[in-house]
DNA sequence: TTGCTCAACTTGTTGGTACAAGCTGTTGCG
DNA sequence: CGCAACAGCTTGTACCAACAAGTTGAGCAA
């Protein structure tokens, strides 16, 4: 029983509270002035408190309206149906899913061609630098920033299908226009991580302190060649990616 | 261009140091007194900037030592090989990942039983509150805690496979000992999230600020019934799952 | 009623001070 | 030589003060 830090008697006290549910009507905490009368604590003290929780993602505050308990509302990605599926450039299936769910989808395209980050040039296999093109899009969910994902192609497969560096969107889908191409995408290999957003992230998605971003990589093949890196930051605070592996189809429609 | 709070320039200044690898060779960050004196801020203020960086895990702080740009060394799950594997509760496949990585696996282990918590009634389609057998897994690398994975069968699996709430390993491994008694599991639901640690999180798994966690929910099915709910915690900083999906065995070695 | 101003609240920023606590290398005693 | 004590560095905790900036509702004027 080690004596600690008053700023984190402050934050265990009010972190036992939210989780108990004791501001659960209105979901405003008390102002720091209050807190810091209730706690015996200077204002500085009970904001060190308040941080800890905010880091956490347990609540936000906002200049001028105070401090709220964050909402835990999530967004089923139903990431196994990916699989197989044309990956859709123009989103079919992200409107699909974001329309069934009740919600109202919105998204911004753009195209263009650049360096090839690092990460991406390694999973490409090309020259670190060389150029790529990107295909952008900022995905929505009732006006709320949800997702960016970023698809880049290898410069070499744009001379053989140019009209992906075209800006504006591919109709019948970039893996159904490869195909028509004769590269066909036979595999795909992802990869799933977690960490805090980068500035602009924190900016594309609107998401303050305490809330990591889900970074999903795949990387497709045709054959031997990777042909596309797609890379899909998602708030970690609004998104759960689901899996479903082997006789389950349909099972899990609840939660 | 508007103008930013100070400990926000502090922040910038120091990250576009840190990624540009201006610390790259001892990874030690100036002291807040010389952070103080190079901005011309209170120490105050500096300190905020580096709270800054802390939280986005950019950066560690230890008292007496200063502060140390974090280093970004991953370990690699293969979890598209965890389908194809009688899930192992003794630690197969973790055994063999770590060892095969070059690095020393160590893990503890418990068998307890107790009331489900909500989530996980909720997956095994049991009553909120009724009781569940835990076989939990405390795992590290190299003495580094590394991931806590804890498993849940429902009491009416038990009564027909009493060895899952006896204490200690079962060397054949759950899943078949499962399977000899009757019990087939056909498929996985697999939920995949991030969030900042809760405190107890933080403790077991030894992370910092700004280091969130990445959580793997896998539940097990045999016909229409669950019959296991496994909830893993990885560290976010140390950590990626990969998933190969399709004609891809073997191709991505590297990286 | 409508619309504007402003007071009174909220959190955000920046400065200051003092001392506690952790780490390391030096000093000097035995 | 070995080791304990200490000085001098580091960050951590806690307080105070003042003002900036965002939000809301009261109240007044047109």
């Amino acid at each position: 029983m080690s004596k600690q830090p008053k700023y984190r008697q402050v934050a265990d006290a009010l972190r036992r509270e939210i989780v108990n549910g004791a501001f659960d009507r209105d979901r405003r905490l008390p102002s720091e002035s209050e807190l810091s009368a209730r706690f015996d604590a200077s204002r500085n003290t009970v904001r060190s408190g308040l941080a800890l929780l905010v880091s956490e993602g347990l609540i936000t505050s906002s200049q001028g309206l105070g401090y709220e308990v964050r909402s835990q509302e999530v967004f089923e990605l139903n990431a196994s149906r990916f699989e197989n599926l044309e990956f859709p450039q123009n989103g079919d299936a992200y409107n699909t899913d974001v329309t069934n769910a009740g919600r109202r989808p919105h998204q911004t395209f753009r195209v263009e061609m650049l360096p090839a980050p690092e990460e991406v040039a390694d999973r490409l296999k090309i020259e670190k630098g060389s150029k790529a093109v990107l295909r952008f899009c900022h995905r929505y969910v009732d006006d709320m920033p949800w997702s960016t994902q970023a698809t880049y192609y290898p410069a070499w497969l744009i001379e053989e299908s140019p009209r992906l560096a075209e800006p504006g969107d591919i109709e019948e889908g970039t893996t159904r226009y490869l195909a028509a191409r004769g590269i066909e995408q036979i595999g795909y290999f992802d990869e799933i991580a977690t960490r805090m957003p980068t500035p602009e992230e924190a900016r594309l998605l609107e998401v303050g302190a305490g809330v990591p971003v889900l970074l999903w990589t795949r990387t497709g093949y045709s054959g031997d060649r990777p042909i596309r890196c797609t890379i899909t930051t998602f708030r970690g605070d609004l998104n759960r990616m689901n899996y479903e592996i082997g006789e389950l189809a349909g099972r899990n429609e609840n939660t």
